[in-house]
DNA sequence: AAAAAAT
């Protein structure tokens, strides 16, 4: 029912006094309504509207209905209460739902409707008990972060070398794309998986199965090569003029204040050939005579082999020995900051990409959350900001020079907590904008100037188009985690985020999975990026224990408290908000605090469970996967996928939230037998090995895992 | 399915 069909004013109002969905009433329709009351019930109704008005409304005409302690309690409702206190269906459905949980027992005692029923007949259905009207957890004590900043350094260093993700050592990127003429852009078609594993001469086999995998987990893609393919040969072109030419605008526009744009200093031939590749790629396609018409000097050499060029430059950590920060490029604040964050020496991925971006170059960068990835393009931001600003004052109300994009809030948080020590050591502010908490203080620093922004795209693109945020002079900017950046409903807003920044600014894309998803992104913002990944992150080298127990569905619930009943920081993934949110409360339930992460929570929530755990307050934290990616906790040493995840990306987030400085870490994932196939599969693209366990509820796998068995290698140590 | 704006 549209909104403005609701009854209201007059007598409409007096007839259907409880209304609809109406949970809040204005001043002025209240007392618009008031001549139609009698005075005496007027005010008590009045009264009433402030509160909850249904909980009341239609009870407090009838003396007597409101006895204490019987809040609801009507014996004649049936008569003349009913016709006009109406439910609305889903109350209906509800009440019916919950008469049917209690068994009809107290059906008639128990008519006024339970906000909390209806939420149980929607909640996801499972083992073990769940109580929708029991008092919720206790969620006393805020949460602060702040103070852990120099922790956090030390710990993020550390973290480098242990394995965030599978892919590491194999170059992801599609080098097809570079074939084709820049003008000739539609992102989508470029995608292509084949070819994916085929320059890692290590795993051929392994090449084919990802490349595979990658089709399985984004039919989405599949679609759009296929229709690529079409467009490549000119078929149907007309299908995507528009976005080719919206695409095309913006790149042309980019491309013609990149090619003179002197200050950048680019390296165009000479350093671009670095990064070229010696053998011809792409012999499987066909060649495309409508491309080669284009100028040749449309696209530069560098670029069509930036993606192939990723193993090649990987950097060896033997190679950064003995360097500095001060070596790096960077000033005698920051470089005094980052040690004081506990960054002495600079990891590889930062001794690789702090020069590229101090250079001015776009980079791609590989390189685990946490593991000295923020700093990677943190500290370079930082100093170039500065660099660009010297001499000139600080002006109120200047437009921010630099933004980062995370996926998350948390995840924006926690790069504004590395990033801002940083720029406060040479004068520069950061301030975070992201959604779930009012506007009032980002605007006013805003307002106030702030020099590096770091946020989610929903809010940044909402301050924007409020006019609070002008990044027409933002030079700098960052996405992290880019590859989820560019996954479907997060892209567009980050696309029209970019698009707004200063012409020619710099870009920086990183991520722990850096792969072909980001090709959209690449093709229309960046500019012969430097590409750079970390050698020997791979499982093999891993600290991490990888397990999947093969369960009976009846058995899970009872299986995963068991799981969760341990000495340690345990984080359990759940496929669904709903789901997250039921076992945390059975955890809690069965005596183990526990709390949840997930979007459903209001920001204030989420922040403070995040930091229960990281406290050790609470030591298990059941999330979605909203705390798949960035989120670090230290000492987390058992992740448990409640739910397998469908894609191998999302497990060798998950999975890398633990094991972190080079402690040992578990990681097991639930699944049933009919999973069994499909997990194979997974753990194949992610390249882990994990063995599959039968398992029963009181099995000793389970107390093994849980820590409260030894393990079979720990006996025969 | 989740996340990312608020209403």
């Amino acid at each position: 029912m549209p909104k403005n069909k609701k009854p209201r004013g007059g007598r409409a109002a007096a007839n259907f006094e409880p209304r609809y969905g109406a949970k809040k009433t204005s001043f002025h329709e209240r007392h618009r309504t008031a001549p139609a009351r009698d005075g005496a019930r007027d005010e008590r109704s009045t009264r009433a509207d402030a509160g909850d008005r249904r909980s009341t409304a239609g009870y407090d005409r009838r003396p007597g209905s409101r006895s204490p302690g019987h809040r609801g309690y009507r014996p004649e409702e049936a008569e003349s209460g009913a016709p006009k206190r109406r439910w609305t269906s889903q109350e209906r459905a509800g009440r019916d739902e919950a008469r049917g949980i209690r068994n009809r027992a107290e059906s008639g005692r128990r008519e006024a409707p339970h906000h909390r029923d209806d939420r149980g007949a929607q909640r996801p259905t499972g083992p073990g008990t769940y109580r929708d009207d029991r008092p919720r957890r206790d969620d006393r004590g805020a949460g602060r972060f702040d103070d852990r900043r120099n922790d956090r350094g030390a710990q993020q260093r550390q973290g480098f070398r242990d394995n965030d993700h599978r892919d590491g050592g194999r170059p992801r990127f599609d080098d097809r794309r570079t074939e084709r003429p820049r003008f000739d852009r539609d992102d989508r078609p470029r995608r292509d998986d084949r070819g994916a594993g085929r320059f890692d001469d290590r795993r051929d086999d392994r090449g084919g199965q990802q490349r595979q995998g990658f089709r399985d987990d984004r039919p989405r893609r599949d679609d759009r090569d296929d229709r690529g393919r079409v467009n490549d040969r000119g078929t149907s072109r007309p299908e995507r003029s528009y976005d080719a030419d919206r695409a095309r605008r913006a790149f042309d526009r980019d491309r013609t204040q990149r090619s003179f744009d002197g200050e950048r200093e680019r390296p165009r031939a000479s350093t671009g050939g670095a990064y070229r590749t010696e053998r011809p790629r792409r012999e499987e396609r066909p060649t495309r005579s409508d491309w080669n018409a284009k100028p040749k000097d449309a696209f530069t050499p560098g670029d069509d082999v930036v993606h192939e060029r990723l193993e090649a430059q990987a950097v060896q950590a033997v190679e950064v020995e003995g360097v500095t920060f001060a070596d790096l490029g960077l000033g005698s604040n920051i470089t005094e900051t980052l040690n004081n964050l506990g960054a002495q020496t600079p990891f590889p991925i930062q001794a690789a990409s702090i020069p590229a971006v101090l250079e001015g170059r776009d980079v791609l960068a590989r390189g685990r959350t946490g593991s000295g990835k923020t700093i990677a393009f943190g500290a370079p931001l930082v100093e170039r900001v500065l660099q660009s600003q010297a001499g000139k004052r600080r002006e109120f109300g200047r437009a921010p020079r630099a933004i980062i994009l995370a996926p998350t809030r948390e995840l924006a948080l926690q790069i504004d907590r590395t990033i801002q020590p940083i720029a406060r050591s040479v004068g520069l502010f950061t301030t975070q904008i992201y959604g779930g908490v009012p506007q009032g203080r980002q605007v006013g620093a805003l307002k106030k100037g702030v020099d590096i922004v770091i946020g989610t795209p929903g809010r940044v693109e909402d301050l924007m188009n409020q006019g609070k945020l002008d990044l027409s002079d933002c030079r700098i900017a960052v996405l992290d985690e880019a590859d989820h950046m560019c996954e479907l409903g997060f892209v567009e807003p980050v696309q029209r985020i970019l698009r707004r920044t200063a012409d020619g600014s710099q870009k920086l894309l990183f991520s722990a999975t850096l792969d072909r998803e980001v090709a959209a992104l690449v093709d229309e913002f960046l500019v012969e990026p430097a590409v750079f990944e970390v050698a020997g992150e791979d499982q093999e080298s891993s600290t991490i224990e990888h397990r999947v127990l093969v369960i009976e569905h009846r058995d899970k619930a009872d299986i995963l408290t068991s799981l969760v009943d341990r000495e340690g920081k345990t984080l359990v993934f759940a496929r669904t908000r709903a789901y997250a949110e039921m076992l945390a409360e059975q955890f809690d339930d069965a005596g183990i605090p526990a709390v949840s992460l997930h979007g459903d929570l209001n920001q204030a929530k989420r922040t403070r469970n995040l930091e229960k755990l990281t406290s050790g307050r609470v030591n298990v934290l059941v999330a979605t996967d909203v705390a798949a990616r960035g989120i670090h906790v230290d000492d987390i040493d058992l992740v448990v996928q409640a739910d397998a995840p469908d894609e191998y990306k999302t497990y060798l987030h998950r999975s890398g939230r633990t094991g972190r400085a080079g402690r040992s870490g578990r990681v097991v994932t639930l699944i049933t037998r009919q999973r069994q196939r499909r997990m194979t599969e997974l753990l194949d693209r992610a390249e882990i090995e994990a063995p599959f366990e039968q398992a029963r509820l009181d099995d000793d796998v389970i107390e093994e895992i849980a820590g409260r068995l030894p393990s079979a290698a720990e006996l025969t140590a």
